[in-house]
DNA sequence: CATATTTGACCGAT
DNA sequence: ATCGGTCAAATATG
């Protein structure tokens, strides 16, 4: 409100920018001891942190060079026009009959518009992670020179509140397995539902077994509330789907478990791959981020950043810092 | 029955 | 022409 000092200071923010480009420095530097100076299991946990750093750093200077976390807005129809579905309430629309189908796919052309390369936010990890929210596949893409294919989400709440939030996921290595996330947009979502459900993990993040889930039952959205699967942490339900599947499974294109750990917020690997607070500004999501971040002691690093987020963050794209 | 996933077609960008 | 992103009908799931 005050015209304050968001961007409005040109000498402020160069100083802001230098100051994280140093801090950037440093985390790398950071990074690079670590490696060296402590055990293989340490590390990975620590590389992990220092990847959320760097994020942050990423981010932060993203943001203060100009960037604004374009949304993917310029990918919404306007209510009413030839291609605004808004999620027919029914599927009254497929019924009249399929000899239309073709004519309607027709009608798609122009209706879309693809996201111009706006901002995104990677996190590579070993797990398929799940970052709180409800995700929705609407596609799966072999690319080219890549072993895996890409798989695409948006947020399933993108007709019901406009959330433009959507995500790629694809598996980038064999072995470990590791998955890379990249994040467009930002939710707008308020996803408390979703979110309110996370497994607390006190001994350690291997042991899935032993974790607890905390269930907040706020309720409010009935239509997509299926929580028994939420007592599944994404490992196992990637199991699972990996027997269900099995005649794909000497096809690695087909064998695809990122396809699978989505949906519910199983957020029991919340605390692996936290990056995406930045996408979940809104103050539900930041919550339920809060209360996923307890492995380990050293996890109240997490709490910090967030609490710090949440509380500059401002509506409409004016990011507080 | 409602919602999610699969998957081929469509479309925009290059 | 090709590639990658999105749509949407068909199908699966609970």
């Amino acid at each position: 409100m005050d015209s304050s000092w968001h961007g409005n200071l040109p000498a402020n923010r160069k100083k802001a920018i230098d100051e994280l480009v140093r801090g950037q420095e440093i985390a790398a530097q950071l990074k690079l001891v670590m490696n060296k100076s402590i055990g293989v299991d340490e590390s990975v946990f620590a590389e992990d942190l220092v990847k959320k750093i760097m994020n942050s750093f990423n981010s932060s200077l993203y943001i203060l060079n100009g960037g604004e976390f374009d949304e993917v807005a310029s990918q919404i129809p306007q209510v009413g026009s030839p291609c605004w579905d808004g999620r027919k309430s029914s599927k009254d629309s497929g019924e009249s009959g399929r000899g239309t189908a073709e004519l309607k796919v027709k009608d798609r052309r122009g209706c879309y518009k693809r996201r111009k390369s706006s901002h995104s936010r990677t996190d590579d990890s070993t797990t398929l992670t799940d970052d709180g929210h409800a995700w929705r596949k609407y596609g799966q893409k072999v690319i080219l020179n890549a072993k895996y294919p890409r798989n695409y989400f948006r947020c399933t709440h993108k007709y019901d509140q406009q959330c433009q939030a959507i995500k790629q996921v694809q598996r980038i290595q064999e072995e470990p397995p590791l998955y890379r996330t990249t994040y467009y947009g930002h939710h707008t979502c308020k996803n408390l539902l979703k979110a309110s459900q996370f497994v607390l993990d006190p001994s350690d993040h291997h042991d899935i077994d032993s974790s607890i889930l905390i269930s907040f039952k706020s309720n409010g959205d009935h239509a997509s509330n299926k929580p028994s699967n939420s007592l599944l942490t994404s490992f196992q339900t990637v199991k699972q789907e990996c027997c269900h599947k099995e005649d794909d499974m000497n096809i690695p294109i087909s064998y695809d478990p990122t396809t699978q750990y989505n949906n519910q917020a199983s957020s029991s690997d919340y605390l692996l791959s936290p990056d995406d607070y930045m996408s979940a500004f809104d103050h539900g999501d930041v919550i339920s981020g809060v209360n996923s971040s307890c492995t380990t002691s050293s996890h109240s690093l997490d709490m910090d950043g967030i609490m710090m987020e949440s509380a500059d963050f401002d509506d409409d794209g004016v990011f507080g810092f």
